[in-house]
DNA sequence: CTGTTAGCGCATTCAC
DNA sequence: GTGAATGCGCTAACAG
């Protein structure tokens, strides 16, 4: 047993070769012949030498195998949104099949600088809350690919949120209905409200907008006004963000016939405090979705809602990022008719 | 606008100061006067430099500030599993107040060797499913915590899981009640199937024994035998197991009037059943979960269960780790009362 | 308080 | 096929 961890250098010299043919064993092969290979390999795992020294190799080659998940926002409610966990997935899946490590770092972290240095890229899933990651990744000298929103000259992953929100609502509305929305992160707000006069926020960039256009797109298609009364902002998509808008919306009068949701989770919610209320859904209220998770086909009344396949975009995401794709690409999505319409 | 990216050296140079100086202006400021090293600071900022390197401050320092969690499964199947990300929570928020870095690593992976190098520890969150990654922690030169198991000599965080089943059992049982058990990787197999004679797995470090432990002691107080053919194997707690096993119990003949699940998802899973099937809760069957899930509290009836606090679980495991306790450590548990038992 | 120097452990030239 | 030399970018020790 020796105290000190083994170095190459050190094995080189019990072995009696040179320090390149040892590095050659482990990451050459086609440089030096098949038994004096293994030769090498066998008397390594012998004297409990496990390979270069991986620290070392970052410095050396540039490259570590690490790749970064840049969330938007804490990696605590990233974790348990159920969209978000369906993306990390097909993310960390693709990486482990392809010998890459998943770094997770926090879309309201300060910088990223402080792990540019040594990981292999970014993946950065939604816009970040701290708008400062997204100056950074920009001008990143290692490579980045965003999903669910685009940075300038980068890959990106999308589904197009217009479109999609468009024949969700398209499904829903009818001439002379009453429309109110649960939108996500339209205002600057922490808390849920409806949204007013306030200023919108990323009007250009955020797929909520895109969705928003999709769905106001519906309602004058089928000449119904939706007032800035009648759509909330929620500042995640999160169940009790959802009650909230919930509570509100039911107790208003006069009450909407359809509430158009921007997220599987807060349509659910919705649809649960309703059942409570003893309003029949869809006769006395009709309620889309946006997402297709799982939860959602397992409630009954089934809801109706708009199937993206996080998981894949996950997985092509990570494609992207490993073989250096610099084309933006757009996913396909799926109505998906359930009972709540 | 450089092309090449600056280091300390090139830096040095154009300011006209040592290396040495602009290093010691990045980590150590008590090195040089506050003034020298603001003016330096503000030197760098505008020519564009953010720092040392730190791939090589890696590889000099010998710290990256990247801590490993090791997950017992797949990455893919933790992040969804509610408890499982919980304790991320937990982990992840603890690391980001301190600075540090969190690198998710997979229980199935084959080996913690390419990440040992580089990582400044390792939080193993329960029994990894390939045992090898357990001998390489325990011999790794780099600290190591365990939560939910434990590994000799290395800190760690669990709770009495034979007490916390004990109790539970002991609310729910009463002398001449037929009892099942809905248990989690207690033999080898991939499938949902009672125990009967096959070889227990991991009998002496595996919570789910632990536990099985605790719910065999309360039944023989009450005087109660459970067989082994009342014992179900779930090789996750997934609900798609568990609804296999629900199935089963609830038509098998005599039914139990008892079922003690080691997990609240599958207990969940298991309530759903029975009352679709117009079973009584609790009259005709009473059902105890395990963990305390937040799915459960809003569950009606409301299910009894031993809650235990995942994410307070990656706090101390994360403190543990960053403050180099050594000793291994109990966390306290809940019996929780709701409706059905 | 500042500058010089010697590695951290390795991969890659380039000669042989 | 192999071995010696250079430097990836930095920090800590030391000398001034």
């Amino acid at each position: 047993m020796n105290k000190t961890k083994l170095t190459l250098k050190d094995v080189a010299e019990q072995l009696g070769v040179s320090t390149a043919t040892i590095s050659n064993a482990f990451n050459r092969p086609d440089q030096l012949s098949k038994t004096k290979r293994e030769e090498i390999l066998a008397q390594c795992k012998k004297i409990g030498y496990s390979g270069p020294n991986k620290a070392a190799q970052i410095l050396r080659k540039g490259t570590s195998n690490i790749v970064a998940l840049v969330l938007a926002d804490s990696i605590s409610y990233m974790v348990s949104d159920p969209v978000a966990s369906t993306f990390i997935k097909g993310v960390s899946s693709t990486l482990q099949e392809n010998g890459k490590h998943l770094l997770l770092y926090a879309g309201d972290s300060d910088s990223i600088l402080d792990v540019v240095d040594f990981v292999d890229g970014f993946i950065c899933y939604g816009q970040p809350r701290n708008s400062n990651l997204v100056s950074e990744l920009a001008v990143s000298p290692k490579p980045v690919v965003t999903v669910d929103f685009d940075i300038e000259d980068k890959p990106s992953i999308n589904i197009d949120n217009e479109e999609a929100a468009y024949r969700v609502a398209s499904h829903a509305l009818n001439e002379g209905d009453n429309v109110a929305i649960f939108g996500l992160r339209l205002i600057d707000s922490p808390s849920t409200c409806r949204i007013y006069d306030n200023p919108l926020i990323d009007v250009d960039s955020s797929i909520a907008h895109r969705r928003l256009d999709g769905y106001l797109r519906a309602a004058t298609e089928k000449s119904i006004s939706v007032s800035n009364e009648r759509i909330w902002h929620l500042p995640e998509s999160d169940r009790h963000f959802a009650r909230q808008a919930a509570k509100e919306v039911l107790t208003s009068s006069p009450r909407p016939n359809v509430v158009l949701c921007m997220s599987d989770i807060i349509a659910l919610e919705l649809l649960h405090l309703a059942l409570e209320m003893g309003i029949k859904v869809p006769e006395e209220l009709k309620i889309t979705g946006f997402d297709g998770i799982e939860e959602a086909e397992r409630t009954r009344p089934r809801l109706t809602t708009v199937c993206q396949s996080s998981s894949e975009k996950g997985v092509e995401a990570t494609k992207a990022l490993l073989n250096q794709v610099t084309a933006k690409s757009t996913l396909p999505f799926e109505l998906q008719v359930g009972d709540t319409v």
